[in-house]
RNA sequence: GGCCCAGUGGCUCAGAUGGUUAGAGCGCCGCCCUGUCACGGCGGAGGUCAUCGGUUCGAUCCCGAUCUGGGUCGCCA
C-alpha cells in the first residue's frame, strides 16, 4: 500500500549526509536496494542517485509497528525513513562511501511497492540489450548508467560555461527546416497547412549557423539536436547531438586555439584529466599513408609501407594489375610477432580483407624457426623476397600483410586489419586520451555513382589558396580548410573554414555539377544572404554523444544517452515509430500502405 | 538491402549421436536466524527450449522460413 509523504522533508540524498549529522535525526527516501533480514534486525540499503546508505530496523529499539512493517521491505520499494545517522555499530564495508555510516530508524513509511523488477538493478548488468531497453526506466536506476548520465549532463554543463566565457552565444535554430537532397536521408515531417509539402528535421545546423555570421552574432555555440535517417551503428543513432559553433573573422588556427583550450578544460573539469596542448596535427594525406584511415588511431605502430618500387618487377599478377591502376600501390603491414599463426586465421584475414573490397590478402610469414612461407613465392626470386622484406623490417617470428589496389582500397583494408590486431592483440589502453587533430583534407572526392566529384564535406567548404589555380585541371588534388578532432582512433569533431567568396562559391557549384539554377533554387536564401556583407568565417561541431561515449568509456552510444533506439531506429519501450489514426492522415492528406497482418 | 553472431525458468548461462522426470548460479516464495553487507540455514514454486513448417516412430536438438536483438558492409555531403 502506498502512503503519503506528508509531514516528512528529506534531509539529503541518501549519500549527502556528513559527519556534523552524526548523533542527529535525519530524513531519508529512496528505493530499497537490498534488505537483509537477520531475524530480530533487519538491515536495508537505501539507494538514489547519490548511492547507498544502511538502514538498521532493531527489533530490541524500534517498536513493533514499524518492524514488522520493515520485514515486509522488497527491492525496488520507495520508502522514506526518519532515524539518527550513527556511526556503525559493526564492521565498517569498505566498498561502499557511506561505509561506516548507518541511520537507527525510528520511523517507516512505504511510499510505493515494487513489482519483482524483470531483472536485478546493477552495476555492470549482463542482461540483454532488448531487455534493458524494453525497461529502460529500470536500466537507467542502474549506478553505471547514472554516472554516464551524470557525465553527459556535465559536458554540457561545462561546454555552455567555457564558449560562454569566450564570448559565444547560444542561439536556437529551427527543427521544422527545408529539406536538402544532399547528404544523409532526412526525416521528414508533412505539412498540414500545406498538403503535400513537407519540412525536414535538421541535419545539423549548417546553414542557419552561416547565416547568423551573416547577421553579424560573431561567435555561435548550441547544443544542438541532429537527424539523419540512415542505418545504426555501436557508435551511431538516427537522432544525436552535436555541440555546434561557428566563429567570425577568423581563419583555421583560431578555431583550433579555442577548441584546444575547450578540450582542456573539459577534460579536466569532468575527468581531471590532462590534456596536452598544442594537440599535434596531422596532414589527411600523412594519416592515409601511415595509418590508412583519416581518423588513425596513433597509439600504436604497425604502420603501413609503400613497397610499390620494390615489387615493380615481381611476377605477380595482381601486383602488376594494381599498379597499373589510377592511383594504383601496393602496401603492407608488418604484425610483430605473429609470423607462426595458423592456417585458419590467416584465411580469416583474407576473408576479412575481401569483406572491405579487396581482391584478397597476400603475406609472408617469417617463422620462428627461420622458414618463411608466401603466398606468393613463386611469383618472386629470393633477392627480390629478400628486400621485401627488409623494406617491411620483417624479422623472425613477424606475419607481413600486402594489399594490392587502388589507394583508397589498399588504406582501408590495411587500415581496418590494423585496428583489428589492435584489439586482438591489446595493444593499447583504454582510458588513455590521445588527441588528433587532422587537416588538409581534399576539398572534393571522386563518385562512381555519381560519376561526379562530391564535397567531401560540403559544398560551402573553402579550398586552399595554394591550390586553388588547380581546381580545373586536377580538381581531385585541391586540399580544402576542413580539420577533423579526433580521439584515440575515432572522429570526435570536424569542421571547416566556409567560403565567402561569391566568385569561388560559384564556380565550386559548377565542379560538383550543380546548375546555377539548382544552386539558387536549393541554398537561395543563403546564397542571397551572402549578396549583403558576409563575414570571413569558420566553425566546428562535436558529436556529443560519441565524445561522452569515449570520455565515459562505454561500449556503445546507447550507454550514454537516456533512451536510445535499436538497430531498425524503433523505441522498444514506446514503440516508436507507430501507425496513425486515419483522421491524422486525412487533415495531412497522405495515404499509407495498409497494415499487414 | 548483404554478411556474421545470438535466442533454453524472471536474469545470466550449461546441456543432450534425435529418446522417460531439461540442469546450475542469481532472483522469487515460505520458515528459521540480533551485526549483515555477494549474509547464512532448511524447504519450495517456476520452462509451449523465440515462432511456423518440414524430415522422423519420436524434434528443444537436424533442415527451411520467419521474428527479435546485437555486430558489420553498403549508407552516414
Amino acid at each position: 500500500m502506498a502512503e503519503s509523504m506528508k509531514g516528512m522533508h528529506r534531509t539529503c540524498r541518501v549519500a549527502e549526509v556528513t559527519e556534523e549529522m552524526i548523533g542527529k535525526e535525519i530524513t531519508l527516501m529512496g528505493w530499497v536496494q537490498k534488505s537483509r533480514n537477520k531475524g530480530g534486525i533487519i538491515f536495508v540499503d537505501l539507494r538514489d542517485r547519490s548511492g547507498i546508505m544502511q538502514l538498521i530496523f532493531d527489533s530490541a529499539k524500534t517498536d513493533q509497528e514499524t518492524y514488522d512493517k520493515a520485514a515486509k521491505l522488497r527491492s525496488e520499494f520507495v520508502i522514506a525513513v526518519k532515524g539518527v545517522l550513527q556511526k556503525r555499530a559493526g564492521e565498517a564495508n569498505t566498498k561502499l562511501t557511506t561505509g561506516n555510516l548507518e541511520v537507527q530508524v525510528s520511523y517507516l513509511r512505504i511510499l510505493s511497492e515494487s513489482e519483482v523488477p524483470p531483472f536485478q538493478i546493477e552495476e555492470n548488468s549482463k542482461t540483454k540489450d532488448e531487455i534493458r531497453l524494453q525497461y529502460r526506466y529500470l536500466d537507467l536506476r542502474r549506478p553505471d548508467l547514472q554516472r554516464n548520465m551524470k557525465l553527459r549532463s556535465e559536458v554540457a554543463y561545462y561546454t555552455r560555461e567555457f564558449f560562454h566565457n569566450e564570448g559565444f552565444m547560444e542561439i536556437e535554430t529551427p527543427m521544422l527546416g527545408k529539406s536538402t537532397p544532399e547528404g544523409a536521408r532526412d526525416y521528414l515531417v508533412p505539412s498540414r497547412v500545406h498538403p503535400g509539402s513537407f519540412y525536414a528535421l535538421p541535419q545539423s545546423p549548417q546553414l542557419f549557423k552561416q547565416l547568423l555570421m551573416c547577421s553579424g552574432y560573431d561567435r555561435y555555440i548550441q547544443l544542438a539536436r541532429c537527424f539523419r535517417d540512415e542505418d545504426l551503428r555501436a557508435d551511431r543513432q538516427p537522432e544525436f547531438t552535436q555541440i555546434d559553433m561557428e566563429l567570425s573573422f577568423v581563419d583555421v588556427d583560431d578555431v583550433i586555439d579555442v577548441n584546444e583550450r575547450f578540450l582542456k578544460y573539459l577534460f579536466k573539469k569532468t575527468l581531471n584529466v590532462d590534456v596536452k596542448t598544442p594537440i599535434p596535427r596531422m596532414t589527411w594525406i600523412e594519416a592515409m599513408n601511415r595509418f590508412g584511415s583519416d581518423k588513425p588511431d596513433v597509439r600504436f605502430g604497425m604502420e603501413l609501407v609503400d613497397v610499390s618500387d620494390v615489387v615493380k618487377d615481381f611476377d605477380f599478377v595482381v601486383f602488376k594489375n594494381a599498379l597499373a591502376k589510377r592511383d594504383g600501390s601496393v602496401r603492407g603491414i608488418n604484425v610483430k610477432g605473429q609470423g607462426d599463426m595458423g592456417r585458419k586465421q590467416i584465411d580469416k584475414l583474407v576473408e576479412m580483407a575481401k569483406g572491405m573490397g579487396a581482391g584478397g590478402l597476400a603475406y609472408i610469414q617469417l617463422k620462428t624457426d627461420g622458414t618463411v612461407k608466401s603466398s606468393f613465392a613463386k611469383f618472386m626470386t629470393e633477392d627480390q623476397e629478400k628486400a621485401l622484406i627488409e623494406k617491411m623490417g620483417g624479422e623472425k617470428g613477424d606475419l607481413l600483410l600486402f594489399a594490392a589496389d587502388r589507394n583508397k582500397i589498399v588504406w582501408n583494408v590495411l587500415g581496418q586489419l590494423r585496428l583489428h590486431f589492435r584489439d586482438e592483440l591489446h595493444l593499447v589502453r583504454k582510458d588513455d586520451f590521445n588527441f588528433l587533430w587532422i587537416v588538409e583534407f581534399p576539398l572534393l572526392e571522386w563518385s562512381d555513382e555519381e560519376n561526379r566529384y562530391m564535397a567531401m564535406h560540403h559544398p560551402f567548404t573553402m579550398p586552399m589558396e595554394e591550390d586553388w589555380d588547380k581546381i580545373d585541371t586536377d580538381p581531385g588534388s585541391v586540399r580544402a580548410k576542413a580539420y577533423d578532432i579526433t580521439l584515440n582512433g575515432n572522429e570526435i569533431g570536424g569542421g571547416s573554414v566556409r567560403i565567402h567568396q561569391d566568385d569561388i562559391q560559384e564556380k565550386m557549384f559548377q565542379v560538383l555539377g550543380f546548375t546555377k539554377e539548382r544552386a539558387w533554387s536549393q541554398f537561395k536564401f543563403l546564397l542571397t544572404a551572402f549578396k549583403y556583407g558576409v563575414p570571413p568565417h569558420a566553425g566546428l561541431a562535436y558529436g556529443l554523444d560519441r565524445l561522452v561515449m569515449l570520455m565515459a568509456q562505454a561500449d556503445t552510444i546507447r550507454d550514454v544517452i537516456a533512451f536510445p533506439k535499436v538497430k531498425d531506429a524503433s523505441d522498444l519501450m514506446t514503440e516508436a515509430p507507430s501507425r496513425v489514426e486515419q483522421k491524422q492522415l486525412d487533415e495531412l492528406g497522405l495515404e499509407v500502405p495498409p497494415e499487414e497482418k
